[in-house]
DNA sequence: ATTATGACGGTTC
DNA sequence: AGAACCGCCATAA
């Protein structure tokens, strides 16, 4: 399963589950604490992925909800109580962003 | 080894 | 503001 130091996979279900509740990043975020520079592989791997992690706590830099999946999305935000910033009506499509300035999340 | 792809990111037009 | 273009990186075929 892997022969690499740490698998890229596992590396990026490890980010992502350590994202606190309320909070996002994104995958460019994600992808500096692997140490790369890879925003699409992550995206690509938590694409593959069973979906089993906080996928939704991992978003686009322009503070988009993964690509597809705002719906779903959007239900873990309001009942984590992410910050979000309406752009539209409800229900129409890309009608919400998550404020990264207040639910980005860092480690230090 | 080479090519194509994608839950991306940033710049440029 | 929206669309196009290029760069980045890990997989899959």
């Amino acid at each position: 399963m892997s022969d690499s130091p740490l698998d890229f996979a596992a590396f990026v279900h490890v980010v992502v589950g350590d994202i606190p509740a309320g909070r996002v990043m994104t995958y460019g975020d994600v992808a500096a604490e692997l140490g790369s520079l890879g925003a699409r592989a992550v995206g690509r791997i938590l694409a593959t992925s069973d979906g089993s992690g906080p996928w939704w706590r991992v978003i686009g830099a322009d503070g988009r909800p993964p690509a597809g999946h705002a719906d779903a999305a959007l239900e873990h935000y309001e009942s984590e109580g992410t910050p979000l910033r309406w752009i539209g009506r409800r229900g129409e499509p890309d009608s919400y962003r998550v404020d990264l300035a207040a639910a980005r999340h860092r480690f230090s």
